[in-house]
RNA sequence: GCCCCCAUCGUCUAGAGGCCUAGGACGCCGCCCUUUCAAGGCGGUAACGGGGAUUCGAAUUCCCCUGGGGGCACCA
């Protein structure tokens, strides 16, 4: 098996899922798992994608057997090929530029007619392509698709897929400018390659009869079976992209979700293990060797499946929770390290993440909540936000009073810094003034647990706030 | 416009003729717990797009309609 992205931009959460079913598939059934890198499109294709491609799919935890295979590399290989099926006339020389197919397909829709190459080139004899060549046009090697018949393919997920030759178009094969195009290139990998099973996005559903068409025409032996997988999309139901946030892989990465947790998600895309608990479910969180171990392509949906953010918090939650204090503190280390520079104690931050652990939703969340701890004193600031609800708060000033005098005093640790025994003798409702202390110590009115925050930032800090906030309210 | 694919709660899905008065998960709502809350526990709301056909019986099979999506490049 193999996955085969263009070089041409960072990988999109549908690219991933492709890989992660390839990959699923090939390690479920002990095959072998290849990347292949298709930049057949040298203009758009950049040396720094196919490392950031790589980088990518480690991260997520995806490993593969042979590659990178980069199609840039075996140009001559392509071309020919192509030579042979000009020779054997099953492509020809094309004329036309692309300015003027693309008038035509336009003037084509606009008439209602059917768009797509419409074969002027065709049939043209030595003396017509000599003229056309004598004006100085670029000259395109078109493969000359059957007139009639049917194509049909068996997709392992959809199942028997047929079209009328008729609505296929003569495709481009090779550029004007020499290089070779995907369907090509792709036709001779993939039997190059050994490969078998093509798993790929739903998107590219019709483009598999060009495929299979030329393999034919190359003599180049059974084809590989064919699954196509179900789009991701967006809220409104089209093809997931920039316009519905993030979408590409480093996206999530950098805003603290977990490799484990975006595996999980994305496997479930698409795709349910079968049911084993006792009510007939799966469970939803599975990690890799689960999903190994569950994955098949009968289990694929056939349905477009929508992006859901919010379940994915909800699943990367679950794996922060399942990761030990140690594994978190390194995931968490080296942005904390980037957010607070010099300013991070590796002591605090360590206290931070076991408080912080069990509600945590992404690392990057959890790295914002600690904030209070490594800004230096003189840059403690509340958020207005908090403030305002700080203002709000019943008899805020001898809540205040009445922690700072507890705090003076008492011993140090989060039981004994419980400041709620205080609120109450003030007879209110702890639950109804804490957040005027969360403010006041963490700067939020929502954040770690206070009293263990309380405990790691310790009493002169700790005093030298909640006084700072008392004086403040005295004075606005 | 033409071709192709698809159709169960808001979302991801289970369901392969009777086990379905349709199950689970996320979300949402309520209650409980609680050191705020973004965690936890319990409960609740919520779906088979419509119409035919086959059958004793259809979410499950077939057809039509409707709806949604994808494709129709010298991108992949």
């Amino acid at each position: 098996m193999r996955f085969s992205p263009a070089p041409t931009g960072s990988l999109h959460v549908g690219s991933v899922r492709t890989a992660l079913f390839n990959w699923l598939y090939a390690r479920h059934h002990g095959g072998t798992f290849a990347l292949r890198i298709e930049d057949t499109d040298v203009a758009r294709s950049r040396a720094e994608w196919v490392e950031g491609i790589q980088e990518t799919l480690h991260w997520l935890g995806l490993d593969w057997d042979e590659g990178p295979v980069l199609q840039s590399a075996r140009f001559d290989l392509y071309l020919a090929a192509a030579e042979r099926l000009l020779a054997a006339g099953l492509a020809y020389e094309c004329y036309c530029t692309e300015e003027e197919v693309r008038a035509r397909n336009e003037a084509a829709r606009a008439e209602g007619r059917t768009p797509g190459y419409d074969g002027r080139c065709r049939d043209l004899d030595a003396a017509e392509r000599a003229a056309l060549a004598a004006e100085g046009r670029p000259r395109t090697l078109r493969f000359r698709t059957p007139d009639e018949g049917v194509s049909s393919f068996d997709d392992l997920v959809r199942g028997p897929v047929s079209v009328e030759w008729a609505h296929i178009p003569d495709f481009v094969i090779v550029r004007s400018d020499g290089t070779p195009l995907f369907f090509l290139a792709n036709a001779l990998d993939d039997a190059d390659m050994g490969i078998t099973h093509v798993i790929r996005g739903e998107d590219l559903l019709d483009s598999t009869h060009r495929v299979l068409a030329l393999r034919a025409a190359l003599g180049a032996g059974d084809p590989p079976a064919y699954a196509h997988l179900p789009l991701i999309v967006g809220p409104d139901r089209a093809k997931l992209s920039k316009r519905h946030g993030a979408v590409a892989l480093e996206e999530f990465r950098a805003q603290g979700y977990l490799h484990e947790a975006l595996m999980n998600y994305l496997a479930l895309l698409g795709w349910a293990p079968v049911g084993d608990g006792d009510d007939g479910n799966a469970g939803e969180v599975l990690d890799a060797g689960e999903l190994v171990a569950a994955f098949d392509l009968d289990r694929v949906t056939h349905a477009a499946a929508a992006f859901d953010h919010r379940k994915l918090d909800w699943m990367n939650g679950e794996w922060i929770r399942r990761l030990s204090a140690e594994e978190l503190e390194e995931r968490v280390r080296p942005r904390a390290r980037e957010r607070f520079g010099d300013h991070l104690d590796d002591e605090l931050m360590r206290g931070a993440v076991r408080i912080g652990q069990e509600r945590a939703v992404t690392l990057a969340s959890l790295v914002d909540q600690m904030g209070f701890l490594f800004v230096p004193d003189d840059d403690f600031a509340i958020e207005p936000e908090s403030w305002e609800r700080l203002q709000k708060v019943e008899r805020v000033t001898e809540v205040l009073d009445a922690s700072i005098a507890h705090l003076e005093t008492c011993d140090w640790n989060a039981d004994a810094i419980d400041l709620r025994p205080s609120i109450e003798s003030l007879g209110l409702k702890p639950r109804k003034v804490m957040p005027a202390l969360y403010a006041a110590v963490e700067g939020r009115h929502a954040g770690l647990p206070l009293f263990d925050s309380i405990e790691l930032l310790g009493r002169d800090r700790s005093l030298a706030r909640l006084r700072a906030a008392r004086k403040r309210v005295t004075d606005s």
